[in-house]
DNA sequence: TTGTACGCGTTATCAA
DNA sequence: TTGATAACGCGTACAA
């Protein structure tokens, strides 16, 4: 047991193998031709000691990490770990390592993180948090670093952007309910739950105004034990509500709180979750619920960084349009 | 708009402020004394010209990365990316960042990933993936990478381990149940999920010929769609069971499956997940569960192996007891 | 086909 | 308190 086994370097190897370390070099990277007898040689004597070429010193002399990053709010939510997966997937197959960080809706976090991500040498950035703005992300274009920014705004020459299509439908959804419904609508705001809620919230705001209708802004905590009760005392008053929820998680603490109170859904109660996971069908009564295929978006991203990366990115945006699916939640 | 700005150098930095690059090297690692004067100038430089060090070049003269690997099957289930929640959390604290590497179950897969988590130069690897054997994992004592493995065993001086307690609490739920409950139990058996539910498997049909009691283990596919078709059509036959799954998602597809038959649980239907999350309490009828805390997991992880990597790490294993929580799914 | 020598951006060990 | 200078492990012109 060698316990304090150094790490092999390609110097011994050409040693060992009795030529020159530029040849070593020719040979694990397949580069200029090599005599195949050396090469057989070569790569025995590789085997033989074990050697495997340090990542930083190849990146240092090629100024390649195969190293992206990625931006994340935090990992905790289901619709972003299936994100991850589609990444991860991508990135293996194409030979890159994903580096990890997760900014947490604070401030003074981003800017540490954004520092971090220089330092660690990345080709290229995948940013999913869409509470950093342009300003944040400028960093990268003065440190040319490729970004490709999911549901979030990014100009320069290197970047490039997915955008998620939910306003549209979102609005169309509204403006039907509006129609055949018969409830007021109610919006569940959370704190700090990023721009994108704030942007359907405008809709769902002036989407209530031009019809002329009723509606309701309700503050709620990202936590379903926290919505639960807080519902629980909501239905023992109002007992017909159309609510709008950020998540699965949170439609479901409506739905249950609804039917622990006795109501019926969707005949008394009605929720409509805007960002649906594979949770949606599977909590009972099935959460009605806009869908974006997030492993697809994942996937897509390092496509399209990738390509950024090599200059040969021609379409800098792209967007997943989200689909409705109503399910047991809502009548319509 | 510069875009093709070069990274600043601390050859740069160095010239511009008119010292030597070891000055600036002092200043930037706050390592010996620097004259004030000279320190403010510099830092003022630093600031100006937005230089920020290399991480690949301070990791290869100190052989240090500040980086830790993490190797899981897939980021794409709820108790996995709690962990990485976990994980980042205190890696970001540290001043550590994080790699993601999955093997996705595959087992030629899984020496790529090992080799590039090699390559790649991290201070220590996170392993949560138990199809990695003690010889997979062997690989990284000859690098002498620091590895904790959670619920994997692992020898070796430079590495640590958390383990889960499950089979104990597993065994006295079903002995308990073998005196009370009424029903033959079925264990759902998932190819590929993992040692750990092979060992529980295990304990299952062990606990069960010691009782003398009847048993089945039904294959089952780690899908919520196929296995809630499935028991659509057991369930027109058999109408008492009591199914032990692996995870929340394929418990809810027994228990929608039973509801959507017609039968009421826990009466006729009762469901023991193995692996709680936070949907054991969502889904309703709630899930009678198993947990632990994989935030908490991840957190351990983190701390163990660092204090690993800085060698002070005396106690090298840890053990999560799994806690039983009892709901609406199970009458015990 | 192979070898020499320099560069990549740091840290660290000497002297000064 | 500072400055040369040698590592760190590799890629790559250029020369042979």
């Amino acid at each position: 047991m060698d316990n304090l086994k150094e790490r092999v370097t390609i110097y011994e190897v050409a040693k060992a193998s009795g030529v020159s370390l530029a040849t070593v070099s020719r040979v694990i990277n397949n580069s200029s031709t090599v005599k195949e007898e050396t090469k057989k040689k070569v790569m025995s004597v590789i085997k033989k000691l074990g050697y495997k070429p340090s990542g930083l010193a190849q990146a240092l002399a090629t100024n390649k990490t195969t190293n992206i990053g990625v931006i994340i709010p935090s990992a905790n939510y289901v619709y972003i770990s299936n994100m991850l997966n589609g990444i991860t997937e991508v990135c293996k197959n194409r030979g890159f390592s994903v580096s990890l960080y997760t900014t947490a809706h604070s401030r003074e976090d981003a800017s540490v993180c954004l520092e971090r991500v220089i330092k660690s040498h990345v080709d290229g950035v995948i940013v999913f948090d869409d509470e950093l703005n342009d300003e944040d992300l400028e960093i990268f274009s003065n440190y040319s670093v490729p970004v490709l920014a999911i549901n979030n705004s990014i100009n320069g020459e290197k970047n490039g952007s997915i955008a998620f299509g939910y306003e549209h439908l979102f609005k169309k959804i509204i403006q039907d309910y509006f129609i055949k419904g018969d409830k007021d609508i109610t919006f569940l705001h959370v704190h700090n739950a990023g721009r994108l809620l704030r942007r359907i919230e405008n809709v769902f705001i002036k989407t209530s105004l031009e019809a002329d209708k009723e509606y309701n802004i309700m503050n709620c905590d990202d936590s379903y034990t926290r919505t639960y009760h807080d519902f629980m005392e909501i239905f023992k008053q109002k007992r017909k509500m159309y609510v709008i929820a950020y998540r699965d998680s949170i439609a479901a603490a409506v739905l249950n709180a609804a039917t622990d109170s006795g109501l019926s859904t969707p005949d008394d109660v009605e929720v409509l979750s805007i960002i649906g996971t594979k949770y949606s069908s599977i909590i009972r009564p099935q959460i009605s619920a806009m869908h974006i295929d997030m492993q697809e978006v994942g996937r897509r991203a390092v496509y399209m960084l990738i390509d950024l990366i090599e200059d040969r990115l021609f379409e800098r945006q792209y967007k997943f349009e989200s689909v409705y699916v109503k399910r047991d939640s809502t009548k319509y």
